[in-house]
RNA sequence: GGAGAGGUUCCCGAGUGGCCAAAGGGAACAGACUGUAAAUCUGUCGGCUAUGCCUUCGGAGGUUCGAAUCCUCCCCUCUCCA
């Protein structure tokens, strides 16, 4: 194991607050001389089915623990995530159910380990502890907590204000996720900035059960695609860790320039000497940012998926978007129809290039559509049904090769 | 339980009998410029081969030639009183 000082420089890595500081230092000296790992804990809700980049940040946080040698313990809350935790929104989460959130814990585990070491975790679902708990605990553990405690809590506070609606179920959000701390007796908690206020709850839960209080690391919440807003699924903002090496090269040379040095520093294992060069050079303006872009997406497809399939992606890229020539997997489509002739729009419709004809029409009196490498100027065109390959491109990125056949 | 305010298209928000598929902004999409960046500019932004028709303004009914707008009942949210 590491001194207490090296760790601390892992540790402190992209993170904004440790607190207190003063007790990890404590936790991580007994934990040398005793050669016992501390327990890392971050807990997940499982509301959407996949993990993106977003997610990341913090598991990757908890993978750098595990190689100091300590132990990641994972709380997938199937219980909380059925009451949907309010942090950093304005709005209720819509409640899921129960099958929901067991279906999307599968997919979840599974993308953990792409990340973590299976050897160094350990899973819990909070549900092994909730569904056994009796209302009678349940309102034992309600009254430490004071409404305008709970209010206190920025997201709260703001809702109160602008008299927009709070359920009381969401008031037990952060109770419920202080009492895993102490189910699981957890050493440190990591969560994104946005989680402090549970995370700080945790503590007082824990001595209220006579657990040692946790330390609270929190991260910066990653910024999605856009550069404005947390990065996430709902927003449609969002990079997932299952995608295509060519979705996420992609997606990642689409983010703001901005974006590139906090993507590097929280999504990437680049060594902290070379990070302060792409600083310092994104700041000088030595070089064309989209340099740089090109090197994290290819940093971050390796993670995910290899080094062969980042050079891959970006060859692609490079291809298709600054030599303008095609991609190399165009999916093709077969569509039949008993006519000779096909209005346009019904072609672009029955392909998913446009939901309705409405949106196939407007396509096209906007030059966004090329048969063939050829701009459709008239919207009334119709297309031969002669049992051949055409291709297809629809605004910069949507390319179909489509062969209409003939079946009166 | 009482009094008041409110629920509008993906989001915010204007609209209080016809000029409303519904202002404005945001998001999104397409085009121009580019580095599939940002910024900017232009256009589109419910559906239907459509100078018209259909569906939409919390829900269900009603008044009217005509309703997002008026009436009745119901559901939901917020504020104050209890």
């Amino acid at each position: 194991m590491l001194g207490v000082k090296e760790q601390l420089e892992v540790i402190r890595r992209g993170t904004v607050e440790i607190i207190p500081e003063e007790e990890l230092i404590i936790k991580l000296e007994v934990s040398i001389k005793e050669n016992k790992p501390l327990r890392i804990k971050m807990g997940f809700d499982p509301t959407a089915p996949d993990i993106h980049l977003g997610h990341t940040v913090g598991i990757r946080k908890l993978k750098q623990f595990q190689e100091l040698g300590h132990l990641v313990v994972l709380i997938i809350g199937d219980y909380t995530g059925m009451v949907g935790d309010p942090s950093g929104r304005s709005e209720t989460r819509p409640q899921l159910s129960y099958e929901e959130v067991r279906k999307n814990a599968e997919t979840y585990q599974k993308q953990f380990f792409k990340i973590l070491d299976k050897k160094k975790t350990e899973v819990h679902f909070n549900g092994e502890w909730f569904s056994k708990m009796s209302f009678q605990e349940i309102m034992h553990l309600a009254s430490k907590f004071t409404l305008a405690r709970i209010l206190e809590r920025d997201d709260f506070a703001e809702r109160y204000k602008e008299q927009s609606p709070i359920s009381l179920h969401e008031l037990f959000y952060p109770i419920m996720q202080g009492y895993d701390s102490v189910a699981i007796k957890a050493d440190l908690e990591i969560g994104a900035t946005e989680q402090k206020f549970n995370l700080l709850t945790a503590r007082q839960i824990q001595e209220e059960y006579r657990v040692p209080p946790q330390v609270i690391l929190t991260m910066p919440v990653l910024p999605g695609t856009d550069g404005v807003q947390r990065m996430s699924k709902s927003l449609g903002n969002y990079i997932g860790i299952d995608e295509s090496p060519e979705e996420i090269f992609g997606k990642i040379m689409s983010i703001p320039d901005e974006l590139i040095y906090p993507y590097f520093e929280l999504l990437t294992d680049i060594p902290p000497a070379e990070l302060r060069k792409i600083k310092k050079e994104l700041e000088g303006k030595e070089v064309n940012p989209m340099e740089w872009k090109k090197r994290l997406g290819s940093e971050i497809v390796k993670l995910y998926h290899s080094q062969k399939d980042a050079e891959k992606a970006q060859a692609e890229f490079e291809k298709v978007f600054s030599k303008k020539e095609l991609p190399e997997n165009i999916p093709v489509k077969e569509l039949s129809y008993s006519e000779k002739q096909v209005w346009t729009p019904y072609v672009c419709t029955a392909s998913g290039i446009a939901t309705s004809t409405s949106q196939a029409v407007r396509l096209i009196e906007q030059g966004g559509l090329y048969i063939d490498n050829e701009r459709v100027t008239d919207v009334n065109k119709k297309i031969e049904v002669d049992g051949k390959e055409h291709l297809f491109k629809a605004g910069k990125r949507t390319f179909y090769k489509i062969i209409l056949k003939y079946n009166p």
